[in-house]
DNA sequence: GGGTAGACAAGTATCAGACAAGTTGAGGGC
DNA sequence: GCCCTCAACTTGTCTGATACTTGTCTACCC
């Protein structure tokens, strides 16, 4: 073995993607609210010390998350809550997939209004509920089942369609203000089994996402499972910045 | 008919492919993560000390593997898997532990210097490690076990009375820079499983961390066991004040 | 086939401008 | 009060220009 001095060759960096993460940051913090408007193009690009175009940039791939909107003349803005940003980046993979290029399709397996039961009808406190049943497949082949809950009244007005089509928490007409999601492990349910192709019994990840509205009600609850031998959620610790992860992994100056 | 098989030979090295294999392991320790890119191909080319066309074939190969995947004009970059999931930002478990008021305590079981093997070997780099097996407990019940190996000259001033009392990640004298973590499930292998008193196979949530110091050397490289019956992480995205950050384990009853 | 060296095309990231078009608010005239 | 005009903003959309990146060659050596 030679002395192979690896040079630490860092990863390169982007600038308008920068400014993305570091506007989304400031508005996940709640420094820019839905409402208000954010410092003019010119004001950020002296900010940041870049140029319009670049800032430009960051902007627009914020606009593309829906996370900021525009009108000519008028300024940027926060579009929608910013929840439901938080919402849509940490929980829809079908984005992520997208992105790298696969096929995301969701393949309703049940659609029903129920009475609800259990945990559901303990974190939702209704009596009746919505009942959607999901697929998720990547290029045509299964890797989450997804099971949602919504109480009945607020499902009025979703299709069957509609799930099929479009994330639930889109669906809902109900602002939405906060969501508590759990990380867990379990074994295969024989139904959770067939629909994704595994043996009962075999480890699943197990994920429980609670959604409250703005008034701390809770509007929606899922249940996603993945199969473990294709899935994990990766945790990237790298640039901790002291600033908001100051219970993450301590850094040592 | 020259039966020219498989000549064991001398082996002759073959650069491309030492290299895809650098780039592959540097890939899995999570210095490259989905999302950012990768140095440039002259960069890479400067580092490994070869021309450009060989680093490009290096990379090919791994494009090859869906591994990696490049844009032309913009560069290369880990090509997310549909099933990899990238939360935020999560904080470690212990301090998560002691902000909820519960007793931690570490129980070591194994504390040796020993061949690094298979996947250790590959993310820290050397042949030989210290391996250090402990138990944790919360208010005295084991709830996770917990394997942490470091290359084995910095582990030279560790005494097994430090691990039993600190965090590892306090105890090298190294500077460290961010860490990349991945929760996935598994069946609790036998080991496992008596240390945790659950039975063999019983699913388990498995956390691995690899740390990095500051020139992106991994320094570090643990596993966590948990039993799912008792454990979950717990993301909050509750709004406005403390943004992405509160997150964590939480034991279930 | 593995490897080096170089050249060129095409796409991307950035910059510095310029201009069009929408929004706002102040001031003037009634 | 009301209405109109206009200047001062804003975003939207262009131009070039420079530097850098990947994609794809060709030529040559071992």
């Amino acid at each position: 073995m030679a002395s192979e001095r690896q040079r630490p060759a860092p990863a390169r960096r982007i600038r308008y993607r920068e400014i993305a993460d570091a506007l989304r940051q400031r508005v996940s913090v709640g420094e820019f609210v839905a409402g208000r408007l954010l410092p003019s193009e010119a004001d950020l690009s002296a900010a940041y010390g870049v140029s319009r175009v670049t800032v430009r940039r960051a902007l627009e791939v914020l606009r593309d998350e829906h996370l900021l909107d525009a009108r000519q003349g008028f300024g940027w803005f926060v579009a929608a809550s910013p929840v439901r940003q938080v919402l849509g980046r940490l929980g829809t993979i079908e984005e992520q997939m997208e992105a790298s290029g696969l096929r995301p399709e969701r393949r309703v397996l049940d659609f029903a209004f129920v009475p609800a039961e259990g945990r559901v009808a303990e974190v939702l406190g209704v009596g009746s509920v919505l009942q959607v049943r999901r697929v998720n497949l990547a290029d045509g082949e299964p890797f989450a089942r997804v099971t949602v809950w919504c109480p009945a009244d607020l499902g009025q007005h979703v299709s069957r369609a509609d799930v099929e089509r479009s994330p639930f928490y889109e669906l809902l007409a109900v602002p939405l203000a906060g969501a508590v999601q759990t990380i867990g492990a379990a074994a295969a349910a024989p139904s959770d089994a067939s629909v994704l192709g595994i043996p009962a019994g075999s480890p699943v990840l197990r994920c429980e996402r609670v959604t409250s509205d703005a008034a701390g009600r809770a509007v929606l609850m899922s249940v996603h499972v993945f199969p473990a031998h294709r899935t994990e959620f990766v945790v990237d610790l790298a640039r901790a910045d002291r600033s908001i992860a100051p219970s993450g992994l301590r850094l040592v100056e």
